[in-house]
DNA sequence: AAGACGAAAGTGGTTGA
DNA sequence: TCAACAACTTTCGTCTT
């Protein structure tokens, strides 16, 4: 890290420094993708975790550039009213900073009051409000990505729009939605994780999912397996070469089409188990089964299964003491 | 005790008449 | 609306080391 203070050295007015690596007047490049800007002689970093102050949309003209220009931060769907109204805040002051005067504060008060009346105490703001700050609060203790807390918010935003959340139960849409977005995002959620972090159970979650599915209308493809492969993996501390193995077991399974109508969770957890005995990395049924919150005994039916209809040969291993209880999995998989 | 296996009973969702 | 069905879970017992 090379401090700010040393390219404080501006030169002239056409953007050149003296870079404080390699001396020379250079040109600076922003990459703002890194938050970074480079030299352009030498290509040394010479300012890291730089903010970037532009716009976050692009214009290709001068028409769009004029449409677009506008003032304060980005609007949001997680925001109740998206970020755009506008508030009376507490201080008691003018725009310089000056007091206002006594007289004069309580008809500000009054206005704050309706203010606030006004903008929260509408139906619709108000459960929007709590709602959104409901997927906040459950969307950082799971820890979602940006993208997915957006998406949520949008499709909570359709629902109420709609007027199909009449009756139902906020903390249950808002886990439902946020289950919606990661199913869009492939991003390998368990209903059993929200309701641990959710006021809602994992039954009423699931079936405000399914009727917010209905309601509007959404196309939603299962979570893809792998997903499932590489997050129950990691949590099981199984080896890259583990996962490589069920990646590829469960792609000759959806060759033979073998992963129709069963769940995504069931058939990671069964292909890890095989990769497992493959690889002579043997992972139990139960602690597979406590990761991935699917029982012992669907673990068993999906690899007896894979293990049948993919025509794998299964040979007793002989441990120490003679026994001949697990089964290998012996083929040769590409 | 741990791990694997299987049978039986029950649950909740989907589908078609 | 309801029965049939597939998928899945829970519980329990057995076997082996």
């Amino acid at each position: 890290m090379i401090f700010p203070s040393k390219i404080k050295e501006k030169k002239s007015e056409c953007e050149t420094y003296i870079c404080p690596e390699c001396g020379n007047n250079f040109y600076f490049i922003q990459d703002y993708s890194r938050g970074e800007i480079i030299c352009g002689e030498c290509g040394i970093v010479v300012l890291d975790h730089v903010i970037d102050h532009g716009p976050e949309w692009r214009a290709y003209d001068s028409t769009e550039k004029e449409n677009r220009t506008r003032t304060g931060g980005p609007i949001s769907f997680r925001i109740y009213d998206k970020g755009l109204s506008t508030i009376i805040d507490r201080y008691n002051q003018d725009f310089l900073g000056r007091k206002i005067a006594s007289n004069k504060r309580a008809q500000l008060y009054r206005l704050r009051y309706w203010q606030f009346n006004s903008h929260l105490h509408r139906n619709i703001a108000r459960n929007l409000n709590t709602a959104m700050n409901e997927l906040d609060r459950l969307a950082s203790q799971i820890e979602l990505s940006a993208n997915i807390k957006e998406m949520a918010a949008f499709i909570y935003r359709k629902a109420a729009k709609g007027q199909y959340l009449k009756g139902k139960v906020i903390s249950e849409t808002v886990a439902a939605s946020i289950y919606v977005a990661c199913h869009i995002y492939n991003f390998p959620i368990l209903l059993e994780e929200l309701a641990t972090h959710s006021k809602a159970n994992k039954k009423n979650i699931a079936r405000t999912y399914r009727y917010l599915i209905e309601c509007l209308n959404l196309k939603i493809r299962n979570i893809d397996p792998l997903e499932y492969i590489v997050r129950f993996s990691e949590e099981l501390n199984l080896s890259p070469t583990i996962q490589l193995k069920a990646c590829k077991i469960i792609q000759l399974a959806y060759q033979k089409n073998l992963t129709s109508g069963k769940d995504p969770k069931g058939l990671a957890a069964a292909v890890i188990y095989i990769a497992g005995l493959l690889e002579g990395e043997h992972c139990s049924q139960r602690k597979i089964s406590r990761v991935s919150h699917v029982s012992e005994v669907t673990i068993r039916n999906r690899y007896k299964e894979i293990v049948e209809k993919l025509d794998l040969k299964l040979y007793p291993i002989k441990n120490k003491k003679g026994g001949s209880q697990l089964m290998k999995v012996i083929k040769s998989l590409h």
